[in-house]
DNA sequence: GCATTAAGAGACATTTGTGACATACTCGAC
DNA sequence: GTCGAGTATGTCACAAATGTCTCTTAATGC
C-alpha cells in the first residue's frame, strides 16, 4: 500500500477525518482524488514528508516505510560496520549495544526493520524474535538475522519467525540487498535520502508545495 | 498515539489554555503543531514528564499511569513475588525479564517508577541508569534497585541516579513503602486499593513471598 | 445484485490561538 | 516592611481551526 486513505490519516494524526480533508482542501496536505465522488488519496511520501515537516510524531504503524533501521550487535565495531554500510545504502540507523537499548529503540527510533545478532550476552535472539513477533505493534518489524551460528541455527531463526538470516562474516553489498529486500516499500525522506543515488532515481516535483 | 489538546492540558492542570500555551511557546512543555493554523497536540510521555518535573499531581483522567511499576528481575520467582506485593498495595504491574523486554516496557507501559534489579546476565544496571536518566522521556521514571548486592554497591546505584535501594532479601511492607515513597503523588482508586480496610478479605498472604 | 462500510459535504457547535489588557506573584533594593 | 520592576497568569473578544452531526453516495465485500 502506497497511499493513504483520509480515514486512515486521520486515525495517525489524532484527529478528525473532517479536518483531514480541510488540510488537503487548503492544500497543507497534497493528495489526488480518484474517480467517482472524488475520494482523497495521499502517497506515502507525501504524508511522510507532511508529518516531517510539522514535526508530527511518526506514527508507529507507519514504521515499516520510514528505511530506519535498528543494528542489534553488542560488537561496536560490527554494529558501526553494519550501520555504515547500510547508511551508505540511504538507510537512517541506530545501533542498540545491548538487549536493553535494543528494546527501547524497537519503541523510540520506530524501525522499519532490524539486523539481529543471535548470540549476545543475556540475550537470547530466539527470544527476541518471539517478543517481536508476538506484539501485534511490532510485528511488522523485518528482522535479518546476522549471526556466526552455524547454517542450522540460521534456519531455526527464520523458523522462529526471522525474515531473513545472513552468516557472518558477510559481504556489505548482500547485506545492503537483503535489507532491501526486505523493505521493499520504503520510502526514504528528503533529509534521509543520500544525494548519490536517490536524486536521479527519483524525480521530486516541489512545483505545488512552495506556499510557504 | 495518544495525544492531548492544549485545553485538556488546561483542564488537567488547573489552569488557563492561554498559559498552557504560554508554557508550550516557552518551551516548558513539549508539543508539536498541526498544520491548520498550529493548533498544538501534546504527546502523552511528554505530558507525563512535564507533570512529573514540575511536581504537578497528575489528573484523575491519567491517574492509572501513577500507579504502574515495571519489575526488572531475571529471576521469575523473585520478580513475580515483587509483583505479586506491589499490586496486593494497589499497584499496576508489568515484569520484564530481560533487558529486551525492560527496554520494551518502559516505552509502551510507561510506568511511573522501576524496580531494577543490578545484577543480570547481559545487563549491567548502571547502564539501565544512565540510559535511563540521560534519556528526557525517561527521566521521569522513579528507579528502586532491588538487588543483593553489597551496601556499596547499592550506594553506588543510588549515586549513578537510582531514587532509592533495597537490599535482598527484603520484606514485602518495605518494599511497598519504598514505591510509595517514590510515588507521593499517587491517588489509588478505590478498586485499586484492596487497603488496610479490605485487607481482610482479599488473599492477603503477601507476608512470606518476600523470599522464595 | 444487495448489504455494509467508508468517505465527502454541508450546517452548526465547540475549541483553540492571538492580541490587548488587567491582575497577581517574585524578588531585590531601599 | 514598602516599593517597584519584571514576570507569570487570568480575562475578554474575535477570528480561525477543529469537532460533531447528518445526509448522501461511492466503494467494498458477499
Amino acid at each position: 500500500m502506497h497511499t493513504l486513505t483520509t480515514g486512515e490519516i486521520a486515525q495517525h494524526c489524532g484527529v478528525n477525518l473532517r479536518t483531514v480533508i480541510r488540510w488537503i482542501e487548503k492544500g497543507h496536505l497534497k493528495a489526488f482524488k480518484l474517480p467517482g465522488r472524488g475520494n482523497n488519496r495521499v502517497r506515502l511520501v507525501d504524508f511522510l514528508s507532511f508529518v516531517d515537516q510539522h514535526g508530527i510524531p511518526l506514527p508507529p504503524a507507519l514504521n515499516h516505510y520510514s528505511g530506519r533501521v535498528l543494528v542489534v550487535d553488542d560488537d561496536a565495531a560490527m554494529a558501526n560496520s553494519i550501520a555504515r554500510t547500510l547508511r551508505a545504502a540511504g538507510f537512517e540507523t541506530r545501533t542498540a549495544p545491548d538487549g536493553f537499548r535494543a528494546g527501547d529503540a524497537l519503541r523510540s527510533f520506530l524501525p522499519a526493520a532490524m539486523t539481529l545478532d543471535l548470540k549476545m550476552p543475556g540475550l537470547d535472539g530466539f527470544q527476541v524474535l518471539e517478543h517481536v513477533r508476538g506484539d501485534p505493534e511490532l510485528a511488522r518489524i523485518k528482522v535479518l538475522v546476522v549471526s556466526s551460528l552455524p547454517e542450522t541455527r540460521l534456519q531455526a531463526a527464520v523458523a522462529a519467525g526471522a525474515d531473513g538470516a545472513l552468516a557472518k562474516p558477510f559481504d556489505g553489498a548482500d547485506l545492503v540487498a537483503r535489507v532491501n529486500a526486505l523493505l521493499p516499500d520504503r520510502v526514504a525522506s528528503p533529509q534521509q535520502r543520500p544525494a548519490e543515488q536517490s536524486l536521479s532515481r527519483e524525480q521530486v516535483d516541489f512545483s505545488g508545495v512552495d506556499d510557504e
